[in-house]
DNA sequence: TGGTTTGTATAGGATTTAGTTATGAACCTA
DNA sequence: TAGGTTCATAACTAAATCCTATACAAACCA
């Protein structure tokens, strides 16, 4: 079916307001011959004779007073739309769902939600806890908006800022007989110890490991399946892991058991960075998230 | 400012319940660029970005679902103006402005109210009675939709139907000496009676003074203000007059003390007639009226 | 890894729609 | 009857809309 115009409505509206074709049209900054072209094109699309001509103006007719209350109402409830869309501006609204890696989350993502609810006051935040690549796909998918993970990641579709640089500490048992100080330590000092990681999976253990590698330090075969349950292992003496800095105070708290040395002319650690779709306008919204965190974590 | 179209609002629903911009253009019949191009054209207008465009499709942003919701709901509301004013066909709605000639309302409106609300029962009936050319000045200037009155009438935007003739009758007191019989009866006896005529103003008297003139008639210059008021003058025996034969059964009923001889050999008397602006589209649904009238009173 | 499919964007041209001015006919008013 | 209304019509122009063809990127699949 085809609908009427929007403007051939507003026209209507006009001429019922002018009482007269050619007041209308100087109303609605058109010519008199085009406001009668439309309104005839109104009437023929609704199959009724919307109002008299008269040698004096106009007369609507029943059906006329009837379509012209009912256009008021839709002009409007548009441009009710167009200025709520407008408004709509300033900040973001609505869902926002945000993705960490679980080697982040528990650290990181409480100062990532204060410095959003800050400046997004009217956003609802949705977080998820995910492994890079399911996070990378969840963001691809929309699924996410805002991914909190280690950088680099160069994907065509996806636009990253890193926020902060997260160095590997050296985390030991208090017990342990390097935790006689809390000194730098050098990387070949490890070489001799049982040098614990997470599972697979977790992009953690991959530079962790890289970093193992490197140094010619053969990590052990006991694998975590989280970093809490990590530093436990830690805790018991079961071997010393390497430790993001961004860990360190939760998880080498005075009192867990579990001390941490950074290490030795190194800076060998993790680029702590947000991720988004470069299609998405949440971008636009990021800079002053990510000049708050970069400061923040500096 | 620019409103959006309603085309604009529509492909966007398409896009939204579609999801992709190939989908939504099928489903709206045009191309995909020419989607593609309406929504851009619509984002800019709002000067919002609605969705983000990705390698698999689209995601809403939240303005997108926002504008979405609202504009579902205005085509809806545009889809009921339309199904609205289509179904206001077949029979008439409103206010219906009747206009009767006194000397027609209280012995012809009835039947023709009883028709109206027998094919039109939706529309509020609005009786007025006013003579002749105030009838028609309101007719013009569309405070009135039907007159009901005498014919011919020949005006330019008008348009009228004759309902039936209405013959005259003499009436006289029923103590009048030509009271004697119901049969017909020549003009030429009336030359000697004291004839009694409507006050100026009155199409009826136009009639009646006419067919005096015609036959060499003088009136008496007494002059009732109303038909009634004219036939109690008549049953006071202060003269006789000629009563149109719509109005004997009400006003020369038995018991009235007047009677109504017709004449003889005359077809002298009115067209009772309908009148109506041929800019109305009332004019379609009179011919059902004008058809059960014209039986009526055949 | 290269071809196919599935997405959207862009370019150039045809068509339709909406607008213009000029003009005309009917009517009101002075 | 002249002049100023009214709305309608005609002929033309400008702009919006849509089309086809093409490009390009990503996902999919053998």
């Amino acid at each position: 079916m085809n609908l009427p115009t929007i403007q051939q409505l507003t026209y209507l509206v006009a001429l019922a307001d002018e009482g007269s074709f050619s007041r209308a049209a100087d109303a609605c900054f058109i010519s008199q011959p085009a406001l009668s072209a439309q309104i005839k094109g109104l009437e023929n699309r609704l199959g009724q004779q919307l109002l008299e001509r008269t040698s004096r103006g106009i007369l609507l007719t029943h059906q006329g007073v009837q379509v012209v209350d009912r256009a008021r109402a839709l002009i409007r409830d548009l441009n009710d739309l167009v200025i709520e869309a407008k408004n709509d501006g300033d900040d973001l609204r609505g869902d926002i769902h945000i993705g960490a890696i679980p080697t982040m989350a528990p650290y990181l993502l409480p100062a990532l939600v204060q410095s959003l609810r800050k400046h997004h006051p009217h956003s609802q935040l949705h977080l998820h806890e995910e492994q890079t690549h399911d996070l990378l796909q969840s963001l691809r998918y929309g699924k996410l908006d805002v991914g909190l993970l280690a950088l680099p990641i160069e994907e065509p579709t996806l636009s990253s800022a890193v926020l902060a640089h997260d160095p590997f500490l050296v985390a030991m048992s208090s017990d342990h007989r390097l935790a006689d100080t809390s000194s730098p330590i050098s990387l070949d000092r490890l070489a001799k110890e049982n040098i614990l990681l997470l599972e697979e999976g977790h992009c953690l253990r991959d530079q962790a490991e890289n970093l193992c590698i490197r140094s010619n330090i053969q990590p052990s075969d006991i694998q975590a399946t989280s970093l809490p349950t990590l530093v436990q292992m830690v805790a018991a003496n079961m071997g010393i892991t390497l430790l993001p800095r961004s860990a360190a105070p939760i998880e080498a708290r005075t009192g867990s058991g579990v001390m941490t040395r950074p290490l030795r002319s190194s800076n060998a650690g993790r680029s702590i960075g947000l991720i988004w779709r470069t299609s998405s306008p949440i971008g636009t919204y990021l800079t002053s998230i990510i000049s708050d965190l970069s400061t923040l974590w500096k």
